[in-house]
RNA sequence: GGGCGGUUAGCUCAGUUGGUCAGAGCACCUGCUUUACACGCAGGGGGUCAGAGGUUCGAGUCCUCUACCGCCCA
């Protein structure tokens, strides 16, 4: 084994040997409950992003830790194919070239969009492979494959058949420059500096006017009435009356809507019903018609008669001037407003009435809301629970429609002949209410989203009845960012349940985002981005890993520093070296490394107990989704446990002349079980070092780690008697070793070391070789009690928790110090007592505590109080 | 406007049923070519757990309020 571990070879060969043996395949069992997590389909449009790590990460360590546990193990990756993200991105391409989408046609887009959409599948499982991904590849799914494209239909058709799909006319958000209409969560709002402008419009019959005022006066164009608060006093004289629109001298009538904010500018408000949500609604009340003033591109139409042509915004500075012009522009004020952007390409979203088609929510939510209330679904952290309830509880209508030519086309066709729509998942050849065949489809696509929301039960077969949706469905775990929430997870939740009449997922778990060093959101234009690959080119896969998982815990971000990563490669290289010494350490030819219980010294049984304790600490931190806190105590068990303290204590009986019993078969024991524990977490390395040792040793089995039995935690190795001795000599050690360097002395010289050990004298003694070993002491001289041996003047004494350690000061030690030492140590010892007695003349706390907890205080004042005596009689002897 | 989260060592953060909980990593200081590892070893300093009040025998941990930072929804 070389020096250091070098990732690369090792990552390579490991992942391409599991994908050869088919341990991803997920074999069914009828006689075991599986374990199942559907993969939150990355977008095809880019390659992934150290977000898509951390889920990648998480996911596998707990595919992998419930695969090891032996149950059918299914985690099924795919990708979706992100209609708007990936069009526009092939647009720019396209732009990059001289060409746009128009002139190439949609035949000729599209294929074009499908080449490039594939080819950034292969890249994503590629990455998701080098991650260490052990998904099952046989199962792999795409939005746009057949059952998933026929899912898609049949939820659309079965959704229409029950009047929960329609289509009508109603704002939406329409981005000018993807062309398409978005659903309310694809905008994305944001609170810009702006202006208020005060606008008068003239009466049409009388003198005077009324004023309204505005964000956006383009849209003075298509207002068709201006409107006032009923209750509001100030204009009840108006009503009824009309007043002559500038710009297009179009005459509009003044009404009377509750809608209209008394408080908001004026208190009158003009009406803009094809370009405002609100307005639509007081339109529909009033009856008033509504006059769409836009091109889909966001320039001004033939409705906006002089203005035509114009961009939208030029059309605004235009319409100022013209007001300015007329004197009808009374005042502007500085105004801050939330402004919709578009999610995709941050482009002004403009809300426009038009025709589209929507799913009617409120039906679908209730189960949804049911399914989580009564615990069916779980929200990990359960604060989410309250965010995703009152979402629902507030749904509106989604828009699925979108005027782009990449996704699934809509399955619905138009009758030139009777104009009845066909709605089938079959492509119609002809009208079902006439049965002629001058029939069209819609051209529209449906939102990406649509189908991801099918994605539990579609990537598993629905709407087929296939033996995969029958044994996974509903899957266990929903892992996924809190910022998609809504997106995937409660829609998911809502079709699921529509679709399947069962839930989709019984636990959902929501990871927080990770940040850059400085706290930010990773974003290309801020070129703060952190590739995956490039990381673990450089630190390495299971360092990364390690990395992404240090520190978080559910539904709270985290910053990924180099620090962390360090952290992680230099984890990977300690286990390493602990392995390599192990196996160099085993004789040529010894392979039996089985453990003979009944002979095994005190730190043999402490650190099985140990890994015991850790083992059930770990089992029960993973069941609770505390995947960082399982890592890190992984960590520190086989670092500052294993590493520190059994294997510098175990080559004591490693040297050649020792006559000890071997402590290889523990040594192999204890690192083969902690590599088993932590492989979910780093695979590559513990499956390196376990085959390694497999190479040595016997060990399980199995053929691989991968496939090798996850730890269980055997109580019967825990064992107190050896925990408390070994806490004792290593207490030992630890103040031998402070000792020496607190007085500076010499690496190389040993220091002599009387221990009064009291009851655990026998013990300690036994492990004189090892104290003497990790504390260069020698020699180590062993009593029962201080009054052995007389009480020499000038010793410097340790007063330990069991023990006491006395070092002969002679040369070595300045006596002054020591003096000040122990009086520090006195004073804090006394402080100690005070807080004690306190404490224990209360008589509340003597009647009110747990009887277990006023014995716990008293021996601590008993402790303290006989600690303080030897330290006081030690200060005495350097007086 | 409504809701949520955060505020713990210089930095990044753990601390999930209130009683060894004041921790880890990094950084810092002092030593160390101790034959697994300098991607290392040994030792050390450092925090009134944002502030105020309350509940309790006991609060980083529960409740209320305040301040600052951040996020989501409208």
């Amino acid at each position: 084994m070389p020096k250091a571990y070098e990732p690369a070879a090792v990552e390579q060969k490991w992942y391409r040997f599991w994908l050869e043996q088919g341990y991803f395949r997920v074999e069914i069992d009828p006689q075991k409950k599986p374990f199942v997590i559907i993969m939150p389909p990355p977008n095809v449009t880019g390659e992934l992003h150290i977000g898509h790590a951390l889920t990648a990460t998480i996911e596998d360590i707990m595919t992998r830790w419930h695969r090891m546990k032996g149950d059918p193990t299914l985690w099924l990756p795919g990708v979706d194919h992100a209609g708007i993200a990936t069009q526009v991105v092939v647009e720019r391409m396209l732009t990059s070239e001289g060409l746009d989408r128009h002139q190439l046609g949609k035949e000729k887009t599209r294929e074009r969009i499908k080449q490039w959409a594939d080819s950034r599948r292969q890249t994503i499982a590629e990455q998701h492979q080098r991650l260490g991904a052990s998904c099952d590849w046989d199962r792999e799914r795409y939005t746009l494959d057949e059952v998933p494209s026929r899912a898609v239909r049949t939820a659309f058709v079965r959704l229409y058949e029950k009047g929960l799909i329609y289509r009508g006319e109603r704002i939406i958000n329409w981005c000018p420059r993807c062309s398409t209409a978005l659903s309310d969560l694809e905008v994305d709002h944001k609170e810009l500096a702006g202006q208020l402008y005060y606008v008068r419009y003239p009466l049409a019959e009388d003198k005077g006017f009324i004023t309204v005022a505005t964000t956006r006066p383009e849209t003075i164009l298509g207002d068709t009435a201006v409107a006032v608060n009923p209750e509001d006093k100030r204009f009840k004289a108006m009503l009824g009356k009309k007043v002559i629109l500038p710009a297009v001298k179009r005459v509009i009538p003044i009404v009377a809507d509750e809608a209209v904010d008394p408080e908001f500018g004026t208190g009158a408000v003009k009406i803009t019903p094809a370009h405002d949500p609100v307005d639509f609604e007081v339109a529909q009340r009033q009856g008033l018609p509504l006059i769409n003033i836009l091109n889909p591109d966001a320039t001004m139409n033939e409705n906006a008669g002089p203005y035509a042509g114009l961009d939208r915004f030029a059309c605004r500075q235009a319409i100022l001037a013209d007001l300015e012009k007329e004197g009808l522009l009374e005042k502007v004020e500085p105004y801050h407003h939330s402004v919709g952007h578009c999610l995709r390409c941050q482009t002004i979203v403009e809300p426009i009435a038009s025709q589209q088609w929507f799913i009617s929510t409120t039906p679908l939510a209730q189960p949804a809301i049911n399914a989580v209330q009564n615990g069916q679904i779980t929200i990990i952290p359960a604060r989410f629970t309250k965010v995703y309830l009152n979402w629902m509880e507030n749904i509106r209508d989604w828009c699925i429609s979108r005027q782009l030519w990449w996704g699934h086309r809509i399955p619905v066709w138009y009758c030139r002949d009777c104009g009845e729509l066909t709605v089938t998942v079959e492509d119609a050849k002809a009208c079902r209410h006439c049965g002629l065949t001058d029939i069209e489809q819609d051209p529209d696509v449906l939102d990406t989203w649509f189908s991801s929301a099918l994605w539990p039960h579609s990537t598993l077969g629905w709407p087929d009845d296939s033996e995969d949706l029958r044994y996974f469905y509903p899957t266990t775990v929903m892992e996924t960012a809190y910022d998609i929430l809504f997106f995937w997870v409660a829609r998911m939740i809502m079709m699921g349940l529509e679709d399947t009449g069962d839930i989709p997922f019984r636990t959902i778990y929501l990871h927080g985002l990770i940040r850059d060093e400085r706290g930010e959101k990773m974003s290309k234009v801020k070129g703060n981005v952190i590739n995956p690959i490039d990381t673990l080119e450089q630190y390495g896969t299971d360092a990364l890993r390690f990395a992404v998982i240090t520190g978080t815990s559910p539904g709270n971000d985290s910053k990924l520093t180099p620090a962390k990563l360090e952290a992680g490669r230099n984890f990977a290289n300690k286990l390493w070296n602990a392995t390599r010494f192990v196996v160099r350490s085993i004789p040529e030819g010894q392979t039996t490394t089985e453990i003979q219980r009944d002979s095994l010294p005190v730190e043999d049984r402490w650190i099985l107990s140990r890994l015991a304790g850790t083992i059930a600490t770990i089992s029960r931190l993973m069941e609770d989704f505390q995947f960082a806190e399982a890592q890190r105590q992984i960590h520190d068990f086989l670092w500052g446990t294993f590493c520190d303290w059994y294997v510098e204590i175990a080559k004591v009986r490693l040297h050649p002349d020792a006559k000890a019993l071997s402590p290889i078969p523990v040594l192999v024991h204890v690192l083969e079980t902690s590599l088993r524990l932590l492989h979910p977490y780093m695979p590559f390395i513990t499956e390196e070092l376990w085959q390694n040792l497999k190479r040595r040793a016997d060990l399980p089995s199995a053929a691989s780690i991968m496939v090798a039995p996850y730890p269980d935690s055997d109580r019967t190795w825990i064992d107190p008697e050896a925990e408390r001795i070994m806490e004792s000599v290593i207490e030992i050690i630890h103040s031998i070793r402070n000792a020496r360097a607190q007085y500076k002395v010499a690496n190389s010289r040993w220091i002599e070391v009387q221990i009064y050990a009291g009851g655990l004298t026998p013990a300690i003694t036994e492990h004189s070789p090892v104290i003497q070993a990790l504390a260069r002491a020698r020699p180590v001289t062993l009593f029962e009690t201080r009054e052995e041996t007389a009480v020499v003047k000038n010793n410097l004494v340790l007063v330990l928790k069991d023990t006491e350690v006395v070092i002969p000061m002679e040369s070595m030690v300045d006596l002054e110090a020591e003096k000040a030492r122990l009086q520090k140590e006195i004073a804090q010892v006394r402080a100690d007592l005070e807080r004690l007695t306190t404490r224990l003349s209360d008589s509340t706390f003597l009647t009110k505590a747990p009887a277990t907890v006023v014995d716990k205080e008293r021996g601590k004042l008993a402790e303290r109080q006989d600690k303080l005596a030897r330290l006081e009689q030690q200060l005495a002897t350097l007086k």
